[in-house]
DNA sequence: CTCAAGGTGAACAGATCGGTACATATTGGA
DNA sequence: TCCAATATGTACCGATCTGTTCACCTTGAG
C-alpha cells in the first residue's frame, strides 16, 4: 500500500483537472471530491503546481500507451501512420473528450518558461520521436518532415472536435493524412 | 467620446487577458493595469464573462480582417488559400505571440454550452465560412471539405508554434498545405 | 506491545476572487 | 447656469484561493 494515496490523488486530479480546467480547480474542491484530506496532499505535493506536473506526467504516459498500442494494431508502419487518425476518431466519440490536456495547460500557463507549458511541450516531443520513428520505418525519405505534417493533422483535429462544429475532424485530418502519406512514400522527390 | 472607456477596457483586457489567461485575470488586476476604475468596468459590463465575450468579439473582427486582408494581397482564389500560411508565419514570429485567443477560451471553459465557448467555436464557423468561399472560388469541387482541411492544418500550426519546438510550423503546414489543395483542385476525383 | 509512517479533520492565515455601495468629481449640451 | 451622463476613489461584502498548523487516529512490522 506505499504511497497509495499519492497515486490515487493524482489519477482522480487527472480527471477533475481534464474536466474542469486548472485555474478552475481548487485545492479543497480536489480534496472533497477525492475524499482525499488536504493535509495529505500537501504533504505529497509541496505546491498545487507539482500536482499538475506529476498529474501531466501520468497523462503523457497513458496517452502515449494508448496512442501507439491502437496504432501497432493496424501492422504495418505505413497503415500504423494512418490508423492514428482513427484512434483519434474513437478518442473524439468519447462522452467525456474535452480536447487535449496539454493543450489545456498550454493555454492556461502561457509563459514558454513556466515549467507547465515546458512540461506539455515534452509530451509533444515524445509523440513526435515515436511519430518520425513509425515514419522511417514506412520508408519515409524524410521521416521527420513526414511526423511534423502528421503532428499538425492531429493537434488540428483535436482542437477542431473540440472546439468546431465539423462532424468528422478525424476523417478530415485522415483524409489529408492520406495524401502526406503518399507524397511522402509514393513519389520520394529525389 | 461616447463610450471611448469602455472600448478602452475591452481592448485593454484583450491584451491582458491573451498574455495571462482568463481565470488567471482578476478584475481588480485588470482596473489597475488600465487605470479604470472597477466602479466603471462593472457599470460597462455587469460581470466578467460579459466583459471576456466583448473581448472576443473584438478579437473575432480584428483576426479575421487581419487574415483575409493579408490573403486578398496574393491575388487568384488559389494563391490566397496558401497564402494563409504565409500570414500565420508573420504572426508566430511576433514576440508577443501566444496561441489563439479562442483555443485558450475553450480550454478555459471546456463546457460547450457555455457562452464563452460558443463564442469561441463562433470565430471558427465564420472562418470556416470565409474560407469555403474562397475555396469556391479557385475552383474547388468539394470546397466545404478544403475549406476543413486547410483549418485543420491552421489549427495544427497555432498549436504547434505555441506548444512546440518546431522551426517552422507554418511553412510545413503550408507545405502539406499545397498537397491537400492541388489534390482538391488540380485532379477532381470524378 | 510499541512505535513510526501515513492519514484524518478542522480550524486558521493572508491574499485574492467577483461584485457592490456611496459619496464625489468632471464634462458637454440645453 | 443647471442637469444628466460618465467616471472616480475607497471601502466593503462573502466566498474562495493556496498553504499551514496541530492534535488525533489507524495500521502493520519488529
Amino acid at each position: 500500500m506505499r504511497a497509495s494515496k499519492r497515486d490515487e490523488l493524482v489519477r482522480e486530479a487527472l480527471g477533475i483537472f481534464y474536466r474542469e480546467g486548472f485555474h478552475a480547480t481548487g485545492m479543497d474542491r480536489l480534496a472533497a471530491e477525492t475524499g482525499i484530506s488536504k493535509t495529505t496532499m500537501f504533504k505529497h505535493f509541496h505546491s498545487k503546481e507539482e500536482l499538475i506536473l506529476a498529474v501531466l506526467r501520468l497523462r503523457d504516459q497513458n496517452f502515449r500507451n494508448w496512442l501507439f498500442r491502437r496504432m501497432e494494431e493496424a501492422g504495418a508502419p505505413r497503415a500504423q501512420l494512418s490508423a492514428m487518425f482513427d484512434a483519434l476518431a474513437e478518442w473524439f466519440a468519447e462522452p467525456g473528450f474535452r480536447s487535449c490536456m496539454f493543450i489545456k495547460a498550454a493555454s492556461e500557463y502561457p509563459d514558454p518558461h513556466h515549467p507547465i507549458h515546458t512540461q506539455a511541450a515534452e509530451h509533444k516531443r515524445l509523440l513526435f520521436l515515436q511519430l518520425q520513428k513509425i515514419a522511417a520505418d514506412a520508408g519515409a525519405q524524410d521521416p521527420a518532415a513526414l511526423a511534423r505534417a502528421l503532428l499538425l493533422l492531429k493537434e488540428g483535429a483535436i482542437v477542431t472536435a473540440h472546439l468546431g462544429h465539423e462532424a468528422d475532424p478525424a476523417g478530415d485530418a485522415k483524409a489529408a493524412a492520406e495524401k502526406v502519406i503518399s507524397a511522402a512514400l509514393d513519389h520520394p522527390q529525389a
